[in-house]
DNA sequence: TCTGAAGACTTCACAGCTAAAGTTCGACGC
DNA sequence: GCGTCGAACTTTAGCTGTGAAGTCTTCAGA
């Protein structure tokens, strides 16, 4: 018996356009368009994660550490934020933080403190050898990246930006509706 | 003492040409047309990502649940995959697969049996009840993203599909290799 | 000053994932 | 035939996340 034992295709990954053909034989009132554009933002997305993943793990850290020291260092000098204030923008639980702060403290990438002005917050900051691992990701991070838009010419990213920006507007625009 | 108690403002969430700018201080070389690209794109997903829980949610089942069902459908009749072929499509360990298999089961959204013809493989089945579901999930999801895209063109959709799928491309070519 | 309410973080119980070891079956060489 | 290898799935242990309850601190009003 050859390949396809009967009920099993081997089915290596599906191509997009394959992908959205057999939708459109599924459920006729898709547009094609509209599902190109979606299916591409999350495969890219995994994809790029996954990317990512790789990167960080070389680098001794993982993934949701890097996001953290991204955070810490977007919020700018001194690098100082709280738990909660970094959860949201991570899109964490505060449960889910208050176990990230303690690995990343154990690891010597942040400090956490009480805030003695007024003893309910915390204070996490950034460390040297946090702002460091950052820089390392961060490097690694747009040698990838210039390399992912290289077949972009400099008007199409500029297109693209602008898009993307537009429909992250209008998502944040239906989420705060609810 | 106002609303800034001397370490912590309140930051609701800093914009992306606020973040991009931030970065451009602390990291000289950075292209901010590339990070502006690469950085709305991951908080659209997040977005997304949760627009599509709420709605898979209110059917019922969860987001994990729902991507089970798309593969098993986009393979086409008769809706049949096995476990490690599921897993590697929806970049999941095949053990984690077991366990959702597991509670798909559970629930009446897919059958588990053993391949007679080669007793090694198993088969995952979509049930009537499951490609329902599926329907189900397909119809909000389609209305969220027409919603999404609103703001754009038809010219504009297209191009937009053409770029993302040229970074797909890109990204699927750049892992290949290692 | 005391009390109640609200806020910020932590703790606890539990769900879902990964990595690695284990099990079962089929394929191949002798 | 028989033993061994390899493939496909499952099991187990441990990690990271969520939701809900708990603790500690601050603030406003009696």
């Amino acid at each position: 018996m050859g390949d396809t034992a009967d009920g099993l295709q081997p089915v290596p990954e599906p191509s997009l356009d394959e992908q959205i053909a057999v939708y459109q034989r599924e459920f006729q009132d898709l547009d094609p368009q509209v599902e190109k554009v979606v299916s591409a933002l999350s495969r890219l997305n995994r994809r790029m994660n996954v990317a990512y993943g790789r990167q960080t793990a070389a680098l001794g850290i993982s993934n949701a550490e890097w996001e953290v020291l991204k955070a810490l260092v977007i919020s700018g000098a001194p690098y100082r934020m709280g738990p909660s204030e970094l959860a949201k923008q991570l899109g964490l639980t505060p449960a889910a933080m208050t176990h990230r702060i303690d690995r990343m403290t154990a690891e010597g990438l942040v400090t956490r403190e009480r805030d003695e002005s007024n003893r309910v917050r915390v204070i996490v900051e950034l460390t040297a050898g946090g702002r460091s691992k950052w820089l390392d990701a961060m490097r690694a991070a747009t040698i990838f990246e210039e390399d992912l838009l290289q077949d972009l010419s400099t008007e199409e990213r500029g297109v693209l930006g602008d898009m993307l920006t537009r429909l992250l507007d209008r998502v944040e625009d239906l989420q705060s509706r609810n």
